[in-house]
DNA sequence: CTTGAAAATGAATGATCGTTCATTTATTTT
DNA sequence: AAAATAAATGAACGATCATTCATTTTCAAG
């Protein structure tokens, strides 16, 4: 009953017990409901019964309620840079760099939305060492994106006035769009993919230049 | 101890009573609060700890708490819109419809972050009711801008494939810099303006113009 | 089938939650 | 100053919180 759709993911091939796969359960079921509602709102009695099992069945996966947060925290962004490095090589990345960042972006927030809301919305709720990992690691993500920029901009093709300024602004954008984007509405993801694609490149773009519209 | 720095403010200049006084109060810590560790996080018993009063004492000024929420966000709401009303016939607002908006809007993220990042953030913590209500106001202040990018494209002074993902996009870059920026930084409130409206501008640009660049 | 460990149960822990309320204190009105 | 009203207190309400634990069930390995 699971579709593995596309990237990453080598490790696991042995059979699975049943424990992993109640743990598996769990963070499922905690994902959605931190997503709906926020961690602080959700008790551990809610994930139980969303699992079905009694809540203390859930320390045998997990030692407390942050514990659980930390690592689905951790566990996305290790999933974001393994995706990432998958679609470097990926035939059908584009290859232009801020293209294949943003192309990139936009596809994982539509297949892990709710991963990736958290990530944004849970980070005040950690613990200070556990925030200072993950924010670690989003740091690491994002210095792509300011890699991308500044060497666009080395080269004369972009025109950033802060490089570290431009990728918060692009990101947040990108990170935008599940907040407003509801499936079956009038804009299908590849088309919302074109738009912000195109915004992108024109915001950070060489107003020197007169680059040609649809150059992917 | 209020400096009122700016904008609209008329309706009220009767005394105030002590009991109003201490609603303000509340009404403060609570955003306060709310903004730094999230509603559901929050308790009564904190909220009244900072106010310096007994949890009991709250309930002779707000209901309930989701009344104390919702209200929070309702006169924030209010207040964007009767800022933004005093803006658009202020003095030192740009001319450039565009430019209006996005500085206004940066402004006023600087000038009460809090509130606009617990607009932002709550609500989901909202009841259906009281969503809605917040909800329309905040899809009113959304159109602005877009009918403003529409009448630009009609103008052909802009190229936006879709003038209410444009919209989203700019809000959401916008919004999205108190979640980075520190005071005490290496960027200036006024630097940061001036990279965020370079890069709205370059983002709705029309390719085929060639705008000169400190137009403002 | 037996054994041993992993997993789940069901009940309980003390703490904290939002809210209520009779009473006292402070302020305004007459 | 007296009476009326508003605000704050301090203690309590039942509900729910995260977490613990002795016990029972489930399941894989010998």
């Amino acid at each position: 009953m699971q579709d593995s759709s596309g990237v990453a993911d080598a490790t696991t091939t042995t059979a699975e017990t049943k424990g992993s796969k109640t743990a598996r359960r769990v963070r499922s079921a905690a994902l959605s409901l931190f997503a709906r509602h926020g961690y602080a709102a959700v008790s551990m009695r809610q994930i139980a019964s969303a699992v079905g099992v009694q809540p203390g069945a859930l320390y045998n996966h997990f030692p407390t309620k942050q514990d659980l947060l930390k690592e689905l925290l951790l566990q996305h962004m290790n999933d974001l840079h393994e995706a990432w490095q998958a679609w470097t090589t990926a035939d059908e990345a584009p290859a232009d760099p801020l293209d294949r960042f943003v192309v990139f972006h936009i596809r994982f927030h539509f297949e892990r939305a709710e991963e990736v809301f958290i990530s944004y919305m849970e980070l005040r709720n950690l613990e200070p060492e556990n925030f200072r990992e993950v924010e670690a690691t989003r740091q690491r993500y994002e210095a792509i994106l300011t890699d991308i920029l500044e060497q666009g901009r080395a080269a004369g093709s972009y025109e950033v006035a802060d490089a570290r300024v431009a990728t918060r602004a692009i990101i947040a954008m990108l990170t935008g769009i599940p907040t407003w984007y509801r499936e079956g509405g009038s804009l299908s993801p590849q088309s919302i993919e074109t738009i912000y694609r195109d915004m992108v490149r024109k915001a950070v773009a060489n107003r020197a230049d007169q680059t040609p519209k649809g150059a992917g």
